[in-house]
DNA sequence: GATGAATGAGATTTCATTCAT
DNA sequence: AATGAATGAAATCTCATTCAT
């Protein structure tokens, strides 16, 4: 299906054909339960050729991973408003595009999500340079704002770190939700999305609820009064 | 050797070491790559009378998970404090269980949080439907806040379950971080990644850095001013 | 054929009928032209049974080399004269167990002069222990007679090393002649070939011709005149 | 790099670089653990072309077996010196063509000693033909010995081919062992080799000892006193 | 209650070989 | 003359699972 099978295609296509199975394949069985054979089925070619240009199961796996991930980090650094906008308005572009694009590559999602993280060694530490440019990236966002602010209560190196993984969990979180929502209820948007994370992440349940929600304001500093 | 290999033990007893044996290597391995041989040595018994009492590869998973994900409901059911403290405290108190526990038996939380959900339907479902448990439990904390509050935005139901999906998920992944922060940092207690949680996701960012945590305060309403 | 086909055996046994059935297909495929599958069959075993107690391709090899080699070096030993006999005579006594052994397990002989020597390292080095305790042997056989001749050349450690290594050498290429003579000749026995090649080698061609071939004497002292 | 890898060559230059590369890789892995992509790349040249030229695996190998044998009968013709000399002096001089060409491409020799004889029958015949050729000369050559010499004992047929195997057999073993003595000692020259086996052939151990080595002497019959 | 003996089915991987250009 | 693209067939090895005792 993903290979239009046309015979005799350059090497780079077919690459990319062979990935997109793959992604496919590991997506919903799992890297264990995926067999070769099956992705090399989805691909339109045969067996062989996978190996010829991906070398085996576990390269094949890595490039999965190498590729989905480079694509979700381009995807959110594009959209990331510049850095002179406040840091609320930059986490929440960057949201947004992080809900977007995993809403439009559920697979390539899930590879990273549920695959990466749970088969060992090679892996999870290719995620983990991943995941650690994000969790970079909202550290220095949170660290801006604090300093912005002139934030009070001093927080320390290890509770950014922890607020910030909070956040990326709680997005990882939402990726999923917002790809499957129970109840049969349809999709929230990207943008829906993003600004319920704003919302708990940024204003705080009880701001929220006292009506003070986090509300995207033009580019200056971000601040509830 | 979880085994003490001492033969002609009660059936009960045996079951229970292998569940053991089992949680050890699904955790280690994965599903997949988990082999009953090693599960059996490692319970130290002999690898038909795994299938004696679990009758299969699927259903000792099932069992493993059952049994993880009753543990874990039972140690945050019992930690949270009763119906009439205020949402904040019953949801700190909860939080406090439910690191603890996944402090406590760190395989038995990997199992249930990358094993369970990767490895297609019957188990899916059976994580599914703990995880619902705890999300209905948080969304009604948030429901008897904003009740009490009086909540000025009249939250949707949607937004509700967004908001309690991503405090879920937040908390999931800070249990991963929890019990491995990166940089060889010693590992948070539970009570201290419970207040980051807290004013994380019911203070605010915003809040937090002007000054205005969330605290824990007696059995009364939690409320800022 | 080699199997029996009786099912249930302990486990020593069936291992014997494993090594016969594979030393059977090694010598006559070679090592990576046999198939474990050919093996399995051969020995009346599934294929995982043969891993069960073999391990890989390469151990089954392997034990089938010290299996045979020792053998072999068994079978030399057990038909040499003791010491206090002449070297010729010991030399004479242990060519006959030589060649009646690889008479009568030619697979086995197979094995080790065709495929151990053939397919490197792990394989090679296990032969070569087997040759060169053999090779020992005989240089002490060839260093006690010139001792005893008062050898006038006074041979170097390196000529005597050569010498034995040539006499092996013989001995290995007139055990494949033994079993296989040209034209459809019947086979000598293995007095026979030991005799030629104590001719050849301890009278040598010219003495040979000259009518003074060499000539098994009792127990004393070899010498000519 | 064997191959030049300069474009266009004449098909017979290629096809000599095409059989160097497979005679190096033959000998390196042995027939069957050769690949055909690892020859083809040694040779510099595409996998395609190699099977255009030489259709086959088992084509090419035969191809290689078949130079090699004539390269060394021709050797060993060359070195021996001519019908009148005496029988000892033809031998003597015929192994030394034979020591210093298996010296001289010792892959060459590998690829006939170890993987001819070892891999079934297209191969063996081709072998063994070489093999009978230099058998003959040899048998002729102690024919001619014993004629001269009156030969008293009457050396019947299989006698005097067994004698030839055995010194045939005794060659190839010294061809080795000239190419790695073993203690990393440094390897003898052709001439040496030749020396140490006419002593042992011809002479016999016995003669050896009493001072009555083999010795070249000139263009007249060998005879000891 | 407990286990040593045994296997059917299927996984990854390799290789000789051929088209189409 | 030469090659990049592609494959059918088979190899080694693993694993969940079941008898027979």
């Amino acid at each position: 299906m993903a290979g239009t099978k046309g015979k005799r295609m350059p090497r780079a296509v077919r690459e990319q054909q062979m990935l997109d199975a793959a992604v496919t394949i590991f997506a919903r069985r799992g890297y264990r339960a995926a067999s070769m054979d099956e992705i090399a089925e989805l691909a339109g070619v045969s067996k062989p050729l996978v190996y010829l240009y991906l070398n085996s199961k576990e390269e094949l796996f890595s490039a999965c991973i190498r590729r989905e991930a480079a694509a979700l980090v381009t995807a959110v650094r594009a959209a990331v408003e510049p850095r002179d906008t406040p840091p609320d308005r930059q986490l929440w572009s960057g949201l947004r595009g992080f809900f977007a694009h995993t809403a439009e590559r559920p697979d390539g999602w899930a590879v990273l999500h549920n695959q990466a993280r749970t088969h060992g060694e090679p892996f999870v530490s290719e995620f983990a340079a991943m995941r650690e440019e994000i969790v970079t990236f909202v550290t220095q966002l949170i660290a801006a704002a604090a300093q912005e602010d002139d934030c009070v209560p001093d927080l320390a190196d290890r509770e950014v770190a922890g607020l910030a993984h909070a956040l990326v969990g709680a997005a990882e979180s939402l990726a999923g939700w917002a790809n499957d929502p129970g109840d049969g209820a349809d999709r929230p948007s990207a943008k829906e999305t993003a600004a319920l994370l704003m919302n708990f992440a940024w204003a705080g349940l009880a701001n929220l609820m006292e009506g003070r929600p986090w509300h995207p304001r033009g580019r200056t500093t971000a601040r509830r009064s």
